[in-house]
DNA sequence: TACATGGTAGAATGATCGTTCTACACCTGC
DNA sequence: GCAGGTGTAGAACGATCATTCTACCATGTA
């Protein structure tokens, strides 16, 4: 099993070559020989970093990339002047990355974590914990701007639920408009959650 | 190609099992075997049924389950006291199917949306198709309570959006509590909206 | 009766799949 | 120098994939 606090630079290769394959098309349609010819490696290196396979890679996968996007909204946020301005800076930052990818770059784990939801127990496990790293990362922020703790919870659960139902609808529609309308909502229910 | 008003019975039993299957794992994880025994037919139905193939039969089932699920949650809403208790009402029910559905039964065409979005564009554009006729929907129904068309169509986009990434946690998480912290902020954003 | 149409049935095809295996190279420690 | 560990390299394997093809049946029409 891979370290999990450190990870070698062949893994390293894999893990982001696979996680742009996976975001993109998702984790059924993308071979271990397409991660492998991105990652510069041969199909074994990815048996000797991943014993545990395809799904041991996936695990990995959200793990990082969950914790990476994590890092990324957060950092943005709190250079926000106030958290209400940070979330509508997160959603505007959002809506540009997706637009100038060609509407591939939203959600990381999403696409794949929806896929294995019902059919990959590891790997649905390994998409709640990011997921719910997320969710406890904006609650604390929510309150810490004056907000009761269920009350940010469910905030924070709402605004993650925009982002995703609107990153979504961005990549159907190839447009930045749901995006948009999403962060305007978003801010609105942070506002009126701190201010209550 | 299949007639686009009607389809003949054996078209429809391929259909909602591709559809079933579709949901539960995504598209690129189903296999037309899968999908014909599911059906209770032999892969060359599928074939002459959908000449198009896979893609062609992915497009149906975005096309029927979009409109099947826009036609239910409609029915809900509109069976509310009000346009406000009708949305409260579909994330209510929305709950309830997810959770009685073992965590699967959430939207029908996300999952599938999701992983095609950028390699499948006819798919893609029946995706857009679907999403664009609930925005439309709901757009409608915001706007007859009262509401201004563009922030109709903003908080639709928002309600829908809070519906689809509360699904996506639902199904993470293997809890409800997602879709009823989306509900509790679809129906504030929608008093919002039409006390403007 | 012959032909056309619509449909079920399932084998065949070449490609891709995840996984296992063998081979070799390099480095470190004893 | 040898053994063990780490890693790259890619072939082999059995299974599954989407698609095409052949075969047969039933019904309706000329």
């Amino acid at each position: 099993m891979t370290d999990t606090t450190t990870i070698n630079p062949s893994a390293e290769r894999i893990v982001f070559a696979a996680a742009e394959l996976f975001r993109r098309q998702g984790f059924a349609a993308t071979g271990l020989k397409a991660i492998a010819t991105e990652a510069g490696l041969p199909i074994g290196s990815i048996y000797h970093h991943f014993p545990g396979g395809k799904t041991e890679l996936g695990e990995t996968v959200i793990r990082i990339t969950g914790a990476g996007f994590q890092e990324l909204v957060e950092t943005i946020i709190d250079a926000g002047t106030n958290l209400v301005s940070g979330i509508d800076d997160a959603f505007a930052g959002a809506a540009a990355t997706v637009e100038a990818s060609d509407y591939a770059d939203a959600c990381p784990i999403a696409t794949l974590a929806l896929e294995i939801a019902s059919t990959n127990e590891p790997m649905r496990q390994a998409s709640d914990r990011a997921f719910t790293g997320w969710i406890d990362a904006l609650t604390g922020r929510i309150e810490a701007a004056g907000c009761d703790r269920k009350t940010a919870r469910a905030t924070a659960i709402s605004v993650l639920s925009l982002l995703e139902g609107a990153f979504l609808f961005s990549r159907a529609s190839r447009s930045v408009e749901p995006l948009h309308a999403a962060g305007t909502s978003a801010v609105a229910l942070v506002r009126a959650a701190i201010s209550d």
